[in-house]
DNA sequence: CGCGATACTGTCAGCGCTGACAGAATATCA
DNA sequence: TGATATTCTGTCAGCGCTGACAGTATCGCG
């Protein structure tokens, strides 16, 4: 495996070694014939560019990083269906663009978390996935650091660029289809101290206070599947159920359903469940899930697109995108 | 963000950038005062060593990459949530190590894919999830490359490192818990060309040779949740449904569960379904998923520790763990 | 007081590659 | 034919860091 290096390969070729560089980096000022001499040498030898060197040398690496901080979740992780949807997305839209993809799921200690991957040089650029509880570690970075894009919600005079959907017209999405479905006791389920889940609720709030005679609440719930389905059991356990739901996510939802099945109740005929993201798994528990639909894979492109446009000097703003209802079984 | 280098901190505390560079590193030979200020310094000017330059002087890089090759399946990707389960625990299990994830998905294209990526001197070494139809190709490599293990089926005389469960039984299992809940007619769902499926219905089918008036067949079937759901919906409208199923993967056995569902037959008294991986997701299906489970945290652990036994020069073998058939309501 | 041992610290080459610059070879034109 | 433009190739410095080696200061001890 010892692979052929520049300079072995300039001395088969007979010539220089940055003659050979710059016919495999298709410099315009070498000879046609010595270019493609010197490429067949380097096929027929395995040649193969040391990155380091030429990262080290270049300033660039050809690397982003994707970093998922670990803020009040710290199970959650990369097992959330969302999280992976959104992963994958990132690694096709990064290969397709000749980027190779660094992944960090950090626990944020001390505010220097973010300083730390930036600097150590290893990548050109970062995508957060997620603000978990780090505004404002997050704000602080925005301000100086332009090679950075975020998914997560959007904040007014905010430095960060962010990618995602309009977390405020989604949890209104959801009141008006339960309200419309003739709830009259409402309940959020999910931990609104997060940004994304705080403007769910601020949308879904909104639009049941203009409602008559329909009330709401927030039952703050964990991300992770045991632990949401821990936590709905003991709430179910000690207090009357509601007769609608909108989850903060698809997995608190299928929790939540499991444990309002376990107690005899019926989605969508006692409860009506919505969830949020449309993960690929929510048309096929049972009963189907009504959600509220990110498109993760758009979602991901645009993280890619918006983040090379900051490499490359542009500006650009931040993009919320419309979520869409979708209506399945559950609701 | 332009972050102190090597050379303006030693500049700082005064003394030579190698001293400085020693004192980072915890070299013995550096007087205690002098490492304290400067690491002192180092903290207060928000020092942080490149580690582009690093790697190259070292020759270690300090990242592992995790290749996910996409042979017969390419749409499964990264949003096969066992793949996810796996791939969190070697986030997990590389940074507990100091180690960095560099993650890699691929469409095998030529065989020198696996080449490319090991020449490129950005990672220590590899961790392949997968063996997709790329036996050969790997094995190639295998054989002269030290630094790599695989998630995968084990085989005779190979000079892969695998990780996993060990197939032939996790398919024996699934078939003798089908026969003793008296299932005559089962079939095994999943491309029996992967090298795991194809070692999973070997097990099945022996342990179904042995029984008395019992039959079984394979459904190829694709491992994404719309593949899935389509061919098994359309395997169900052109053929009489089998009384036993055992998935090739827990996504599988949703999709077939959900497609069997639709047909009006009720799981498990018309079909009893069985799933393989018991996947987050499998104990909050309708019905709960029985599954045999392969333990990913466990897995993700034993890659990185042969690996990193394996880059440290020593000798490893091949580990197989015990599947585990979980009951729940399925089957 | 002188000598070697001990304990640090500095000097220097170079990891493999790139690109500005200069130099060589060839073509163009009066 | 010579002068100049054009096209290609080589030379060289250096990206930021590390570690072998050499050098200096301090100490113990006869």
């Amino acid at each position: 495996m010892k692979s052929v290096g520049l300079v072995e390969l300039a001395k088969i070729a007979g010539v220089s070694v940055s003659t050979a560089s710059r016919a495999l980096s298709n410099h315009p000022r070498v000879a046609r014939g010595t270019r493609e001499r010197i490429v067949a040498l380097a096929q027929e030898h395995g040649f193969r560019l040391n990155q380091t060197a030429s990262a080290l040398r270049k300033q660039r690496t050809g690397a982003i990083g994707v970093v998922v901080p670990l803020g009040h979740e710290v199970d959650q992780a990369l097992s959330d269906p969302f999280f992976m949807g959104l992963l994958g997305g990132l690694a096709d839209a990064l290969t397709k663009r000749g980027y190779d993809l660094f992944l960090s799921r950090v626990v944020p200690q001390g505010p220097r978390w973010l300083d730390d991957i930036i600097a150590s040089g290893r990548v050109d650029g970062i995508i957060l996935i997620g603000q978990s509880d780090q505004l404002e570690a997050i704000e602080r970075i925005a301000g100086s650091y332009q090679r950075m894009v975020v998914w997560g919600a959007a904040r007014l005079g905010s430095d960060q660029i962010t990618v995602g959907t309009d977390n405020v017209t989604g949890g209104e999405l959801a009141a008006r289809h339960l309200i419309a479905r003739g709830c009259k006791k409402l309940a959020f389920l999910g931990n609104p101290e997060a940004p994304e889940f705080s403007d769910r609720y601020k949308g879904f709030h909104a639009a049941i206070a203009e409602a008559e005679g329909v009330t709401d609440m927030v039952v703050p719930i964990h991300l992770t599947m045991e632990d949401a389905y821990r936590e709905m059991t003991a709430y179910l356990a000690a207090n009357p159920a509601p007769d609608g739901i909108l989850a903060a996510s698809d997995v608190i939802a299928m929790s939540a359903m499991r444990a309002l099945a376990e107690r005899g109740l019926r989605v969508p005929e006692d409860v009506a469940v919505i969830g949020y993201d449309d993960i690929l798994l929510a048309g096929y528990t049972t009963p189907a899930l009504t959600t509220i639909r990110q498109d993760v894979v758009y979602g991901a492109n645009l993280l890619v697109e918006l983040l090379l446009a900051r490499i490359a000097g542009q500006n650009v703003g931040s993009v919320a995108m419309l979520p869409e209802l979708i209506v399945r079984d559950s609701a």
